[in-house]
DNA sequence: TTGAGGTTTCATAAATTTGTGAAAGATGAA
DNA sequence: TTCATCTTTCACAAATTTATGAAACCTCAA
């Protein structure tokens, strides 16, 4: 009988690991990043580095770096136990909450630099506007620019809003 | 004083053309399907091939191959001329629609993946939980696996909502 | 039907990203 | 301080992605 708990058990682990590295994939995060923050999650414990390594299946050098990149997102941290030497690590306690606002700051950070760079190409026509008596060329860029961060500005406010920030938590 | 005008607009083509390159980078999309959008969003008229191929210093086969990307994805469109063998493009009449529905059903799609795996294995360990009493691991996965999903439903449900749908529009 | 003008496919080159082993760098017990 | 143990850094190998040139493949006017 448990055999059955064990194998239902690891191979459930297993594949939420792989799942959370194709996600992290797509995100961008990276798959180690993925699969260690899953592997995490899933584990009841802390765990070590090298437990970590070895359940996984890779090398010491990837591991550290993932989990250093998670630490720094606040998504898991390290756990000290006296007298032993190892880092332990566990997913942070708000985790949810962290990646949820980990990923809305990076698509706002995204939303504004691609707006601060529009603002800039903007002022840029409008300069040349002012020189410049026939210019429906530039007015033309004026207007589809102008769209354009329409389009960013409503994506924008829609994060900010009151009812993403409810939903989201 | 035309040359003012030229140097103006051209410059902000080039950055915006960059700009949108980057942006389809981060978003997976790819760069030159990014460069092509925005260079044609930013044209006054449907361009041909060989032309988007000599202004954004790309290969034939590239641009050949980011336009049916992106024409597949609804964001651009085929501008048949009569008496001219070359294919025209243009960015979609609708194109901001489309770039956000395009988006949200990417979106919702992984979502909707991830969700069905989960459910994959949270039927595994709940098999195995019926077939064993003392399962105190199982328990554990199936509620860590409760919580992931809980989030994975707040996400589908925003995205769905209506205030998503107004503001996005 | 031919062939000129245009587009797409495909093998491969180039660039980028990812993961590793080995060595250097910490840390803490004795 | 020293030693044993663990972590991190770094140069490089492997894999993946991206872009190209050339050839195959369309399409239409004559």
């Amino acid at each position: 009988m448990k055999t059955i708990e064990l194998n239902a058990a690891s191979e459930a682990r297993e594949r939420l690991v792989e799942l959370g590295g194709r996600t992290a994939q797509d995100l961008g995060l990276g798959r180690i990043a993925g699969q260690l923050l899953a592997y995490l999650y899933f584990q009841p414990a802390e765990c070590s580095l090298d437990q970590i390594e070895q359940d996984l299946g890779l090398s010491k050098a990837a591991v550290s770096t993932a989990a250093r990149q998670l630490e720094a997102f606040g998504l898991i941290r390290q756990v000290w136990k006296r007298g032993d030497r190892r880092n332990y690590y566990r997913t942070a306690d708000n985790l949810g909450v962290a990646m949820q606002q980990g990923l809305m700051a990076l698509v706002r950070s995204k939303l504004e630099a691609a707006g601060a760079e529009m603002d800039e190409i903007r002022s840029l026509i409008d300069e040349a506007r002012r020189a410049e008596r026939d210019a429906s060329d530039l007015a033309f860029l004026h207007d589809r620019l102008k769209r354009a961060n329409t389009l960013r500005e409503r994506l924008a406010a829609l994060l900010n809003s009151r009812i993403v920030k409810y939903l989201v938590r």
